[in-house]
DNA sequence: CAAGATTTTTTAGCCAAACTAAAATTATTC
DNA sequence: GAATAATTTTAGTTTGGCTAAAAAATCTTG
């Protein structure tokens, strides 16, 4: 079994800029060879070299077979990692308040290029109501501090201090704070919440709380 | 313009059954028309028209212009959500050990079609230590408790109480708790770890301490 | 190290589907 | 109801997704 890549042999192409270098290197990482994938995608081995090092790109149904063969989400091939400001420490994380009485959110996810998980600790304050949104997008909730209410498509539950909620962002969701002290939680999700690529994701990928304050 | 769709317009096609439906969808949050949409991302009306019947499906690059003008990731239109045990509670949630002296999971996160996200608690127990490992995806870990070390290729940090770090996953990473005291902490990633669709999920896309004890 | 086997790359195509322009239909607005 | 806007349909064109087979590169084994 050949080892080693040229790079050079990967030509750049626009739609996913990485997808032959991810596709042969989780290859490798399975120890397929070629031939081994491309019977299994039913495509030719011929095809698959040439995905590889960029010469042509797949459909999304040949690209569905490839990935499945290979185990993963075919978004693994459409994104690009880097890496930025991996670590956070307590305490010396900026806060950020849109407005007065408004929740305050501390940033914990880096940026890096098709990063997925996004994530802040929200400062949630007594009383503080979130209105019913729902959005593209996966979501989730880790009590760290405190109680809030959480209502999923419906499903009203409080959640204490360790209890969690995760759900897809298309389900309508609000939360709201119905103590008289302060909340803080850890939410997780799959949009990008401040700092999109445009203001439109801010109108559109808020979590529930960042939306009623605009 | 037209309001509602036929469902039974859109045709079902295996490599990315929503495509239309979540192009149409996210299109439509945006108040774009489908002649805007097109001219922006340099296709015909009627091309975008059909991918949102699926009656045909757009090459990568047609894809990535059309998801760069509606504002989304490209896998937004590749995945699928559904709903499955949103809640968890603190407590309540069952405990999961592989083996004497190893850490211990409580499992987060939900199930459903296409979710991304996979969480735990993870209770790592004293002097437990991690062998460098990577793989694709992407992590954050949150210290809910206690301290641990841990190293980002070749970075080394002590992270304690409400620190976090997140990295792509393809970075070489370990951790280990250089305490004396059980440390608890929050894990996030974009890969199963536990009950994946196959078994090569388990042996590559496993939590650190995971591929530790196996 | 050489021979054989295996794997990957290259080449020369075919053809289906990605995509078009324009007409027809539907929906919206005034 | 008429005009306008938006969407769907239709009848293509063209190009790139994908092939089989040959050539080249790499690996394995004695």
């Amino acid at each position: 079994m050949p080892t080693g890549v040229a790079p050079t042999d990967v030509a750049p192409s626009g739609a996913a800029p990485d997808l032959g270098v991810r596709l042969r290197a989780r290859r490798r990482e399975l120890q397929l060879t070629l031939q081994t994938v491309a019977d299994r995608a039913g495509l030719s081995v011929g095809f698959i070299s040439q995905i590889e090092r960029g010469i042509t790109q797949p459909s999304l149904a040949s690209l569905a077979s490839v990935a499945q063969v290979l185990d993963v989400p075919m978004a693994h091939f459409l994104s690009q990692p880097g890496g930025e400001q991996r670590f956070t420490v307590a305490g010396e994380r900026p806060v950020y308040r849109i407005s007065e009485g408004a929740s305050q959110f501390e940033r914990l996810s880096s940026e890096f290029a098709g990063n997925t998980l996004h994530s802040l600790v929200i400062h949630e304050p007594p009383g503080h109501r979130i209105a019913p949104i729902r959005h593209a997008g996966e979501e989730m909730v880790f009590v760290l501090d405190g109680e809030i209410t959480v209502e999923v498509e419906g499903e009203q539950r409080v959640l204490r201090r360790g209890d969690s909620v995760h759900h897809p962002s298309d389900q309508v969701h609000s939360s709201w704070n119905h103590t008289d002290t302060e909340a803080t939680l850890l939410w997780v999700g799959t949009f990008d919440v401040f700092g999109g690529p445009s203001e439109t994701d801010l109108s559109d990928g808020v979590p529930t709380d960042t939306r009623r304050d605009t």
